[in-house]
This record gives structure tokens, C-alpha cells and sequence, in this order.
DNA sequence: GATGAATGAGTGTTCATTCAT
DNA sequence: TATGAATGAACACTCATTCAT
């Protein structure tokens, strides 16, 4: 974790003491082995699961050695949680646009159907994101450490900003708020859920339907 | 597990050579072990889940030892499995008589509502069953060895013969009745893991409405 | 060890007590379950060799259980050499009176490459010599405990009473016919590995011939 | 058997990337571990035997741990079969160009004979031979695996080359050939097996006698 | 920054042996 | 005698982690 953090600013403090486009190739060399041990480090979760993945995988997945690993983060708890703090901004950056550009309720209903269609059907990053639940589910004393990803995973399903985004919901309590989300997600982590279990299964467009009349159910309910 | 079908076998073999209610007290002792094995194996896989937890914790969390854990199953997965054999066997002895007793729509919508609160209410059921979906999800592989099993634990959440027991869903198409019942246990499953993973939650009566409206979605919607 | 001496001696003490040919049930039941033992024993040894041979397997093999294997043996090696002392008394039993019947050199020449080449045409016999001698080198500290029935091995593969069976080895000096003993011996053991080893081997026919001119040799051999 | 087959090839490989005398110092220190586990096997293997040796007193004598091990070698049967790679290969640097040396027949044998002398009067290697005969025997199931070592180790004995380098035996047909190779191998390995087994034993003189009558017959015998 | 040899604690699993019945 | 449940020591093997290069 504190190896992971620091990281993170020396990519991004630097280029404040450098013209802003020049990185030294030592350390593009070193980012560039991050992220190739990130996308080693989803691939193998994702198959493996959390428990079951082994440090070497990591590293051979990305055709790096223990050392190159033991290098960019403390361990493995610090390689998992960079994933999640790459997808969360990746979200931000990809959704909330999207959503903030929809005029009509139609529209965002339609918008949030895409996106949340989006993620059920990346199976990867479903898989993951089962895991990372239930990896911080089975371990609520790591809970401080994980305080502020976890309030940030908690907004993670697009859910993030929906109760702002939704001037429908705008009126609600806080609470009420809460509990909508709460419920959004659990559709949608549910379904994937269930997805992967059973064999056969619903058609993208049978999840498209569904999803759009958890929205509208969630956004419209009176009560 | 073939030890514990063996075992299980003995259990009700015998009866048929001795007088129906006599049990060798060998056999009464050695039951009484598997299950407190069984037993300890749900507290400790509940805790730390399946990958984390040790053969050693449970025999020691059920006052035996190693040893004695290896006469009564084969390996970790094997009690694992026996865990799921019993939930399945007593949840069909439990609710399916109370679905049957309910006359109207309403009584078994209630009946229903009933069954699923109580499982969400069981800390220890509710992780145990997201636990033992995981697994399933990551070892498709041994999807023949859990054939069986597998197909009854679909059916687990109550949602069992839920197509069966409820009239109102009767003139639908076999495919049809599967997506139903795929949303329900979706709606189940994401409402357990959300409700342990977020700190604050739902209260009873609150998750009772949900499951009441989501039950009523699932069985009336026209298509 | 201590058992098996115990065993035997009962088996030959009672029928001075009681007229010979009775036998109190429990113990015939007795006998025979360890002669069952040693049968089943014999084929687990030979297929598996002496340490990777469990209790368990011979036990299994018999139809018994471990319990019935500690009530006729104290370990492993107790019916390991009980295996032996059978082998032995059988040997003598078997062979000596045909060497004794035999009356000119060509007889004896004759009746001693036949017993030898049934020694080598029964495998369980076979692989069974090898693994004990094996065993023996490996526990020389053992040599003690072994004495008696260590003796009685080395006689053992019908060389046995060769020397004295044999007029034509009489004048010899006792470290010489040793030594031709020894020749013998290592000639029977050494084909008897090597067939076991390579695929394809010597002909029945050929086996003969050579053993024929192996104890020729050894038998005139001026020197 | 991979690791250390592919630990053997970088040992070869790497000197056409560098100067040819330049091994990385890793690389070394790598080799020479697995020296020293290899010589440690030798000794433990050839006092305990294959079964009784357990991986803790192999890594212990060469003076590493555990994990050096299975960073050498894939388990225990992997480093039984490096030992009996390493003598096949020394064997057949030492003995055949003696043999090609020699010129007469006479010089021939005594060249084998010698040779053969020199195995026997090897304790270590002795009981390692024969240990090893005794685990292909029991592991006919691995004679895929053992085959590329198990042809070269029927050859291994010097008897290896014999039947081509004795011009004497070179006009006899294959089969015949083959099995006067057997009858020598047979006749070493008993008497090395009973060598060990028997207390008192034949002089080197003796031995060496013995070995030349058996070699002059194994060559001049008419058919 | 990267490598990979080495460590050693941790754990699954086996199996000889005991003992109450 | 025979059973088989239970014990616990023994062992194979894995893997996170360190560190010299």
C-alpha cells in the first residue's frame, strides 16, 4: 500500500520538476513494469481468485521475475488494491461524462443501462470485482487500511454519483438515497453473480431489459 | 468423498440387519464426529473462507484431530460439499412443506418472503453460499464431480422449485421459468453480499418490502 | 517378531496337550487368519516392495483389518520374515529330498537346475528374495534380531545344503565351498534381477542352459 | 526433471551469448548447489534406500535447506535418476577408451575385468545400482518416462559397448549378443548384491578371477 | 531497477499404532 | 479375536520473502 502510494506520486510529482513531457527512461521503464504487473495481476485473480493466485504468476504472467514484483508493491493485498484504484478513476473518467451529457430522464436511464450492460459483460473485471467484495467482506479488521478505497469502491458501480447524477433522486434523504444505491448494486453484482454460476443464461438484450426496469423501479419508486 | 458416502451408507444400511432403532455405538460415535466436523468446517469456512482455512482449524475447532478430519472426507473440498448436501436436503425439508400449505398468491408471495429474509438473515448461510459460488465459478473444470451437487444448489435458494410451486408461473416456457428464477436468486445473492459489505444497511422490514416487490416483479411480469 | 515366535509356538505347544488332531476352534480360526495375512502380505511386498507396503493394504488384501494384521504381528517386518521362515521350511521341505533321491552327478545336476529354474519362474518368489535381501544389506544393525533366520537364508535358495548334497564338493575346504555357494547364489540373484529388469529376456530353454553350466563350473571347477 | 533439465541447458547455452570461459556468478553458485545436492543423494540414497530417504536429510547433508532442493530438482525421483545421468556419462568417458585401447583379446579382458572390479569394489555405487534396478522394476508404469534412461542404464554396466567393442562377439547375431550381455550384467549384479548380503566374502583376487572366467565365457562360448 | 538462488515457515496428507467396544 | 475410530508424528511440497549480485 505505502509502496504502491509512493509510486504514484513520484509519477505524478515529477513532471512538475521536469518539462511536463519528459519522464526519465529509468522510470518510464519502471511505470511500464507497474503496468504490466497490474494486467498480469487481473488476469491471474481473475482466474485464480484472490487466495489462490501465487506472487510468481503475477510475475511470470508479465515476464517479470519475483524481484520486479517485490520492487513495485508491498504485496500481493497491494497489487490487488492498485486494480481497484485504477478502475475507479478509469469509471470516472469514462461514465460520469456520459451520464452529465444526458438531457432527459430517458436518457440517463438509457445511459446507465449501457454502462452498467458494459461492465456485466467484461467478464473480467466482474470476476474481480466478486472478489474484491468478498476479499474485504472476510477481513473488516483491514478495514482503516482500506477506508478510503473502500468508501470509494462502495460508489464504484457507476451507483458512484447516481443518486447526484439522477436529479430524479434529488429530492430523497440521504438515507433513502443510500439504500437505492444499495439496492442498484446489489442487482447488478447479483446478476453477475449469477451469470457466472449458471450454465445457460439471460441474452444481452434480457439483461438490457432487466437492468433498465431495475432503474426505472429504483429511480420512480415512491417510497 | 467416497469415504463419506461410505460412512453415510453404513448409516443406513445397517438398520436393515439389526432392529430398525439399534446403532452400533462405533457408528453412533463415529456420525456424531462427522458431524461435528461438519459443524466446526461452516464457523471456520464462514470466517476465513475456503481457500484460508486450514484442515487443522476445523478438526481443532471441533475438539479433533487431523487425523480424525481425514477418516470422515476426502480433502477440504470434500466437507465443503458435505456442507451444501445438508443446507440443500434441509432447506427442502423446511420450506418446501410451507410453500405447499400456502392457498393464495398472496399466503405464498408471503411464504416466500418469509424463507428468503430468514436465509439473509443468517450470517454464516449467507457467506457460506457466496463462498461455495465462487468456487463453483472458478473451478468449471470440476463441474462433472459437482454435477449433481451443482444442479441441486441451483435450485438452493428456495427458488427451488419455485416455478413449480407457484401456480402463476405455470403457462410460462420452460426457458422462461429459468430466467425468473435466475433474477431471483440474482436479487438474493446481491442483496447478501452488498448488505456484509456495506457497513450500513437495510433494516429487516425494509429488506422484506424489496424482497416482497421483487417476488411480485418476477412472478407477475408479463413478459 | 516377539509375536510371531509367540504365534508359532502355540500352534506347535497345544497339540502336546490335546490329542494332535484337534485343534480348538478359535485358534484354527486364528491360524488362519494369519495365514491369510501372510498370503495377502506376500503379494503386497512383491508389488509394491517392503516400505512402500502399508498395514493397511495387506490387512485389506486379507479381508481383515489393521486390528486382526497387530493381533497376529507386532510390525511390518514381522511378517516380513515371516514370509521367510515359510519360504524355508518349504524349500527344505520341497527340494532337499529330491536332491537326496538324485544318484549320479548328472541327476543331481539335473534336479538342482530344475528347482533353480522354478525358483526363477515364479516371480512373487523371485522379487520377494530381492527385496528381503535388499532390506537386510540396508539394516545391518538389524543383523542381530535377524540372526537366526538371516542363517537360515543364506541357505536359502536351495543352495542350501549344495555343498553337503553334493559329494563332488566334499574334499573342498569349507572357505572354498563357501565361496562356490556364493558364486551360485550370485549367479541365481543376479539373473533373477536382470530378467525382471530388461523387457525382453532369455527363453525358459535358455535359463536352463545357462544355469547348467553355471553349476557345472561351479562343481568341477579345479580351483 | 524439467527444472533440472532446463537448469542443465543454460548451462550450456549462455556461453555462446558470452565470452566462453565467463559464467555468471549465479549461475556457478546454481550449479554448484546442485552439485552438492546430487552428492548428498548419492550418500543418503545409497545407505537409506530410494523410500527411506526423506528430501530433509538430502538437502541437509549437501548443507542447504529444503527449498534449494525443489529449486533443483522436481521431487525426489528426479534427483535418483540425475544421480544414474551423471554416471551413465562418466562411465562411458572412462571405461571405453580403455577399452578401444586395448589391443588383443587377452588385454580386452583384463581391461573388463578391471573395470568391472573397480564398480564392485564402489559400495555406494553398487547399492545405488541396485537400487535403482529394484525401482524400474516396481515402476513399470514409469518406463515411458525412465525409457531415453532406462536404455542407457541397461548399457550402463561398461557391458554398455561391450558387444561392439569385442570384435570376438561381433560375428554373433543381435538376440544372441543381447543376451550374453544379460548373463554378464546378471552375473556382476549378483555378486554384488550377495557381496553385501553375505558377511564373509570372496578377496578382490577372487572377485577378479571369478569376473575373468565368467568374461572369457561369455565371449568364447560356442552358442 | 531487475534477477533468481536460497530460505524456512506453513500445511496438506499419510500411516503406524493404540484402544474402547 | 476382531473392529475401526482416533491419534499424532512424520513427511512432501509450496510459496512469500529476502538479498547478494
Amino acid at each position: 500500500m505505502q509502496r504502491s502510494e509512493r509510486t504514484i506520486q513520484m509519477k505524478r510529482e515529477n513532471p512538475t520538476k521536469h518539462p511536463a513531457d519528459f519522464v526519465a527512461p529509468k522510470q518510464r521503464r519502471a511505470v511500464l513494469t507497474r503496468q504490466e504487473l497490474i494486467r498480469a495481476a487481473r488476469i491471474v485473480f481473475a482466474r485464480n481468485g484472490f487466495e489462490q493466485t501465487r506472487i510468481e504468476d503475477i510475475a511470470a504472467k508479465a515476464g517479470k521475475t519475483r524481484g520486479a514484483f517485490y520492487d513495485n508493491f508491498e504485496d500481493k493485498e497491494d497489487v490487488f488494491f492498485a486494480i481497484f484504484e485504477e478502475d475507479i478513476l478509469r469509471d470516472q473518467r469514462r461514465f460520469l461524462p456520459r451520464l452529465h451529457g444526458a438531457a432527459t430522464t430517458d436518457e440517463r436511464v438509457e445511459t446507465l443501462t449501457d454502462s452498467l450492460a458494459a461492465l456485466l459483460r467484461n467478464r473480467q473485471r466482474t470476476l474481480l470485482n466478486l472478489e474484491f467484495k468478498m476479499y474485504v467482506i472476510r477481513h473488516p479488521s483491514k478495514q482503516k487500511r482500506l477506508a478510503a478505497l473502500h468508501a470509494a469502491v462502495l460508489l464504484r458501480c457507476v451507483m458512484a454519483e447516481v443518486s447526484q447524477l439522477l436529479p430524479e433522486m434529488a429530492e430523497l434523504g440521504e438515507a433513502d438515497r443510500w439504500k437505492r444505491k444499495l439496492e442498484l448494486t446489489a442487482t447488478v453484482d447479483g446478476l453477475a453473480l449469477n451469470r457466472l454460476f449458471t450454465p445457460a443464461s439471460m441474452t444481452e438484450e434480457e439483461v438490457r431489459r432487466y437492468l433498465r426496469r431495475m432503474l426505472c423501479q429504483t429511480i420512480f419508486d415512491e417510497k
